[in-house]
DNA sequence: ACCGCTCCACTTATTACTTCA
DNA sequence: TCTGAAGTAATAAGTGGAGCG
């Protein structure tokens, strides 16, 4: 809110339905997102030609191969990280990392920061964990990245990784934490519609209340009762299901008695102006 | 059954920023 | 105007469980 943040981009979808989306978050709880996208959708990892647009490399250590390094211990390693278990059983211990062909770039047991400073590194003994801030150009090539395609497989991770000098559990952790992201986003969004569509139903069930209150006091009072037309049948054309009047004899269809469902929208309109669609948040 | 891996949900810790006295 | 403490939002990273091959 007061932040002067960068802008998250989050081309979120706002409609329902998936189809006209660029970032559908499936929020069905039965399809996870690596099923939505067939695991690894993009078939190879970056071309040649997805260079690097001006990256931060001051910030970076000078070697590439900070990965490799970090037998040492890191600046940045945890208590946590060295006395959990299970983080380093899976990525440590093991020193296998993905098993992909690409041993150089293979997760480390310590999945040690890129971005080490001098400074940072003073505190080489400290047991606090330091975070690391990804700087603008990184944070933006992962966020291209991520409209393209919001899961990684191995060696798309280890490529990514590479070029922008992180580790490969970087990469991970930023795809992981923006897939969650996005999802938060998408959730409020939802919310925000289903609070409208709640709204315009209270409204129009106060207007249908008011409605029948004073058919009611019309009823009970004899005079005009007595002049009131027999109860009519409401009909409702049954392409259309637009209510339409026994009188309305002009109407372009045949006319039968089809009960209505206000559910139901026909071109877009719901019976009595009730049109949901309007209320769906758009992307 | 077990293993290795990835994902997600939840959580914690850190950072960058704003506000205010 | 400057300053430092407090508050806050964003986010990197840790953890544990589930699912899959």
């Amino acid at each position: 809110m007061m932040m002067g943040k960068e802008d998250l981009g989050l081309s979120l979808s706002l409609g329902f339905s998936q189809n006209n989306n660029p970032l559908q978050l499936n929020l069905n709880p039965n399809s996870s997102l690596s099923n939505n996208l067939q695991r690894y959708p993009w078939n190879q990892t970056f071309g040649p030609t997805s260079d690097l647009r001006k990256i931060d490399v001051n910030s970076f250590p000078s070697t590439t191969n900070c990965e490799e390094e970090t037998g040492v211990s890191s600046p940045n390693s945890t208590i946590s990280s060295t006395i959990s278990g299970k983080r380093s059983e899976r990525e440590g211990i093991s020193g296998t990392g993905v098993g992909s062909g690409d041993d150089h770039d293979e997760i480390t047991p310590d999945r040690g920061y890129s971005r080490g400073t001098s400074d940072e590194e003073e505190d080489g003994g400290e047991t606090s964990r330091k975070k690391l801030r990804l700087s603008k150009d990184q944070s933006a090539f992962l966020e291209e990245t991520f409209k393209e395609h919001n899961t990684l497989n191995p060696k798309q991770k280890l490529a990514l990784a590479k070029k922008l000098n992180l580790t490969a559990r970087q990469v991970e952790v930023w795809f992981q934490n923006r897939r969650a992201r996005t999802k938060l986003k998408q959730t409020e969004v939802d919310c925000e519609y289903w609070k409208r569509c709640v709204e315009k139903l209270t409204e129009e069930n106060r207007r249908l209340q008011k409605e029948a209150m004073e058919l009611r006091t019309l009823k009970l009072s004899p005079q005009f009762y007595g002049q009131m037309t027999p109860p009519t049948t409401l009909i409702m054309c049954p392409s259309c299901e637009r209510v339409a009047g026994p009188s309305s004899s002009n109407h372009h269809h045949n006319h039968r008695p089809v009960s209505i469902n206000p559910w139901v929208a026909c071109a877009g309109q719901v019976a009595h102006g009730l049109n949901f669609e309007a209320l769906r948040p758009r992307s």
